[in-house]
DNA sequence: ATGGTCGCTAAGCGA
């Protein structure tokens, strides 16, 4: 597997942003805040031609692979570095946009960022009477036999919908037969973790069992106050790849932000 | 123990 010699410092950003028309203002907030050099978005929930590309554009964001469509789910990535968009997954092969990869050009170069949004998997953790919950799980072997083919430096980053640690969640007991915290999930994820030898850089810096949530549920009245969080979202990169993350934190804030998403945006900076 | 809130698009779905 090839390497990436060290000549850029690059900053890579990942958001679940429950629509990015409504919430356009915090994206716009987050991106003069944190500046980084690429941002992944997910649940957009909006087609492409819906998108605010001059709006990102006008921020320096330029370079934007968008896969949409209408009113659910949907991925875009938008970045100051060229890209190039080399693939659109559809693990469901039902239409469903939740996954896109481009090839970073320039500071970078040769590195692979694939942004993607697995399924929540609905209420029920059996897929005997939740077909949703049989095809999140589908959606995670698809997944997996691709990422055993993987040759390229590569981060996956994303809302993967599994919080798979005892410290990514509340409550471990509790929620063990809530679905994003159940034993086949975690089970079904780590297999997909083995099979390209995926380094979760997330916890390379914010170690367990230190807590680590990047998403809380509208419902509670107080998200802060109880922080019944989950990890939900996360940043994976090719074990050499990981070698050179030199930084990685959350914008727990963006909980607080006028009108936030449920989740919170992650960052992981690279000497490439 | 249950229901609690969002966003999209126009009553219900997905989360």
């Amino acid at each position: 597997m090839r390497t990436l010699s060290a000549f850029a410092m690059v900053s890579i950003a990942t958001w679940n942003i429950n629509s990015v028309r409504l919430r356009l203002p915090i994206v716009e907030r987050f991106l003069k805040e944190e500046a980084p050099d690429v941002l992944c978005l997910q649940e957009i929930k909006c087609q492409e031609f819906q998108f605010p590309a001059q709006e990102l554009a006008d921020l320096g964001y330029t370079h934007q692979a968008v896969h949409g469509q209408k009113g659910y789910h949907g991925v875009a990535t938008v970045s100051r570095i060229p890209l190039r968009e080399f693939s659109r997954h559809d693990w469901q092969a039902n239409g469903e946009a939740r996954h896109v990869g481009v090839e970073l050009l320039g500071p970078g170069q040769g590195m692979v960022l694939e942004n993607v949004y697995i399924p929540a998997g609905g209420d029920e953790p059996d897929r005997a009477i939740n077909p949703k919950f049989g095809q999140k799980l589908d959606f995670l072997e698809r997944m997996t036999r691709w990422a055993e083919n993987i040759d390229r430096p590569t981060m996956i980053v994303g809302d993967f919908n599994i919080a798979p640690l005892e410290s990514d969640v509340w409550n471990h007991k509790q929620l063990l037969k809530v679905v994003s915290h159940t034993q086949i999930e975690v089970e079904t994820l780590q297999g997909f973790k083995d099979a390209h030898g995926w380094v979760d850089v997330g916890r390379e810096h914010i170690r367990d069992p230190e807590r680590y949530y990047s998403w809380w549920s509208y419902r509670a009245k107080d998200w802060k106050t109880n922080d019944r969080g989950r990890r939900l979202d996360h940043m994976w990169a090719s074990p050499d790849l990981a070698r050179q993350a030199t930084g990685h934190r959350i914008r727990e804030d963006a909980r607080d932000w006028d009108k936030p998403s449920d989740h919170i945006p992650l960052i992981t900076e690279f000497a490439l």
